[in-house]
DNA sequence: TAGGCCATCTGGTCCT
DNA sequence: AGGACCAGATGGCCTA
């Protein structure tokens, strides 16, 4: 985490996001902010609708938004609470002109949206938990956050099958017994020279060059979970991304053109 | 200051 | 019809 930024979470009944230091409490976000309808004042568990109430949107956050000061184009500059654009039409086309039942599908359109976004970030909060990091590392992108889950899956199921694989190898070729095998698996899966004999650390070296395994667990007992998979930097693993799986989602299954063709692909 | 990353809004499409 | 999902657009914050 930067000195500079302050990341929050949903689920802690914050924001999630970068907010600057001074501005982690949402009522002091400044009024241009995309996160200013966040302002939790009112502590009010709905959205005040001309037609309504938008039922319970998230529960730890306090958002009253009276669309009434959406639709009006007088009022557009007296939004409650810091509302921008963002709750009133959007950062997109804010010229078109809905009903008030429209306005009201698309407002609660908008929240179905942002929750489903927030539980998506939950997941990705969920994956980076699981993901062997350094405490001081600056908190992994989502992209960054997909292609290690994929490398460390990938390497914990190279180091699980080259463990099976020397367990089978046994006398008369049959697997060891079950507490014997979980004995030998244990010392042969954490300790740092069983790593390097398994493999993984050489398909790591060799999948990601600049990326270097260690561990802190001088004890071979220690958990997997001390394992430190460490990019030499930020910098060196993102621009390794261009050369391993394709390049920030531009891979095979995504999207490989540049911007510009892109732009002309998806053109319509 | 440019680029990266992110949150949000929006309209389209598909599904139930 | 309404919800989920998706991609494009927009703008803010942060870092090199």
């Amino acid at each position: 985490m930067s000195s500079k930024t302050k990341h929050l979470n949903w689920s802690d009944g914050n924001i999630r996001g970068r907010l600057p230091e001074d501005l982690t409490d949402p009522s002091r976000l400044p009024r241009g902010d995309s996160r200013s309808w966040l302002n939790s004042t009112t502590h009010l568990h709905t959205y005040t609708t001309t037609t309504g109430v938008v039922p319970g949107q998230y529960g730890h956050t306090a958002v009253s938004v009276s669309l009434d000061n959406c639709m009006s184009e007088n009022t557009v500059n007296e939004r409650p609470f810091g509302i921008t654009t963002d709750q009133c039409g959007g950062k997109g086309d804010t010229t078109k002109q809905l009903s008030a039942p429209q306005r009201h599908r698309r407002v609660a359109a908008n929240a179905r949206e942002r929750r489903r976004m927030h539980g998506l970030n939950r997941a990705f909060d969920k994956l980076r938990s699981v993901i062997p990091s350094l405490e001081n590392e600056k908190k992994l992108s989502k992209y960054d956050t997909l292609q290690m889950a994929q490398i460390y899956i990938t390497e914990l199921s190279e180091l699980l099958e080259g463990v099976v694989q020397s367990e089978c190898r046994g006398p008369r070729g049959t697997c060891m017994p079950q507490d014997s095998l979980r004995r030998e698996t244990s010392i042969q899966t954490f300790s740092p020279d069983s790593l390097v004999r398994t493999g993984l650390v050489y398909a790591m070296e060799t999948t990601q060059p600049n990326m270097h395994l260690m561990s802190d667990a001088r004890d071979a007992e220690d958990s997997l979970g001390h394992l430190l998979i460490l990019a030499t930097s930020k910098s060196d693993f993102s621009k390794d991304k261009n050369e391993c799986a394709g390049s920030n989602g531009s891979d095979g299954e995504s999207s490989h053109l540049s911007d510009a063709e892109d732009g002309q692909a998806t053109a319509h």
